[in-house]
DNA sequence: TAGTGGTCTAGACCACAAA
DNA sequence: TTGTGGTCTAGACCACTAA
């Protein structure tokens, strides 16, 4: 809460509010349930009209992070497993909201050159070196998922030589590379598990699996990331809320 | 377009200037690329404030229905498959978008006292009358969905005598019965297909099925409607975009 | 009663698109 | 150059919550 707004830049006070609440929100400055301050005092804090800062605030209730109550205040809202349908979630926060306790275990992690369907995903010629990490994700130590993660090497060179497995990976990419993902689109689809995906979620070959492809783009809006999600059918259901 | 604002009216004017908007253009007035009137045009056909105007279709733009262009004007937006994951979407519509031709058989129609498990979701005491209609869906002549209806027959007594085979049943729904629906809740699962429902699909038995069970709530926020959507893993996907 | 968010206004200037 | 949407301001009154 030590940023300031730059009235000499040229991102809109809109922006740049919604940048500094977004961050505190984020890494935890208020926690959920916690009062942010009022409508005044955001507009006397940040030298901003009303307006701008309700503007602000709208955003940010809109996106589910916040909720308001007239004559209360506003609050930080409580993550619910609804957002895995719309925000970029970890593995980690996804399983603790559904109350299971996660932990992870590496298959493997290696280099190979992009084949072409993956490629033509990520904008990229095929053969062009990725990184792949294979990773077994396992809720109250029971398999739950399968991920396959597929990182342009270019972007994130000597990721293997570094501590992938002590630190979640986004803050890892983040940290030592910069990236940030800022949206990603994914394809959701019902398959049923081969022999060996059988294998390594404990499930009978032919059982059902959740599995979900994803791009992800980081801030500059290149798409750095080719994820392949397996999710054991009988463990793990998306919930989410449709308007009318 | 002929609506008019109502001053003495207790709903905010924004509100009742987005009822105008929106139902325009889900009734087609509008249709997809057209362009909207400009701000200034709406400020003054409906004598409120271009603040009042903007916060409209702001919310309108959020919601994927339009978007706005600077220096150009605001269009209706065309509809994308996306959208199947944030608001209630017809079979129809779902496959004309997927550029598929939709039909329909229905399969089974009758009454029924509730069920434990889906009088719970209905918030109805188990043994209260249900309508329940089983369809398959089709895309180009070949099964791609079978779709379980559960209606508190309450609310549309005698819904069955009517002519539920030529009318889409949403709007069956809204023009004997008043319903429309506000919003619904969803759970997304995979599972494998039963030796009956892969008959009825044309599938093998054990092929993964993307099965979906939602509460439909009215105008009033009654819960009036329990769906079960079993859609063919190989030939259903949705799509999604998400945030960082 | 004091403090909060909800609604609404008139008016200004800017950036962008198209003619 | 004209018309469009984008950003921003000060100020007003209302409705609701909690003390």
């Amino acid at each position: 809460m030590t940023d300031a707004i730059n009235r000499t830049s040229k991102l809109p006070l809109y922006h740049q509010l919604y940048e500094i609440l977004r961050g505190a929100i984020g890494r935890g400055e208020w926690k959920p349930g916690d009062m942010l301050p009022s409508e005044l005092e955001l507009t006397e804090r940040y030298q901003v009209s009303r307006i701008t800062v309700r503007q602000v605030l709208d955003m940010l209730a809109k996106e589910g992070l916040i909720y308001r109550q007239r004559g209360r205040g506003t609050f930080v809202a409580h993550p619910t497993v609804d957002q895995v349908l719309q925000r970029i979630v970890s593995f980690t926060d996804d399983m603790r909201r559904r109350g299971f306790e996660p932990s992870t275990r590496v298959l493997s992690a290696g280099l190979l050159p992009a084949p072409e369907e993956i490629g033509r995903k990520l904008l990229i010629p095929a053969g062009e070196e990725l990184v792949r990490l294979q990773r077994l994700r396992l809720a109250d130590d029971e398999p739950m998922t399968i991920e396959e993660s597929y990182l342009i090497h270019r972007y994130c060179p000597g990721l293997l030589e570094r501590d992938y497995r002590a630190e979640p990976l986004r803050e890892l990419l983040e940290r030592v590379y910069g990236i940030r993902w800022s949206r990603a689109t994914q394809v959701i689809r019902a398959i049923t598990a081969s022999r060996e995906l059988a294998t390594l979620l404990a499930i009978r070959p032919n059982a059902a699996v959740l599995f979900i492809e994803r791009v992800s783009y980081s801030q500059d809006n290149v798409p750095i990331e080719f994820l392949r999600l397996y999710h054991r059918g009988d463990r793990y259901a998306l919930q989410n809320e449709l308007r009318g």
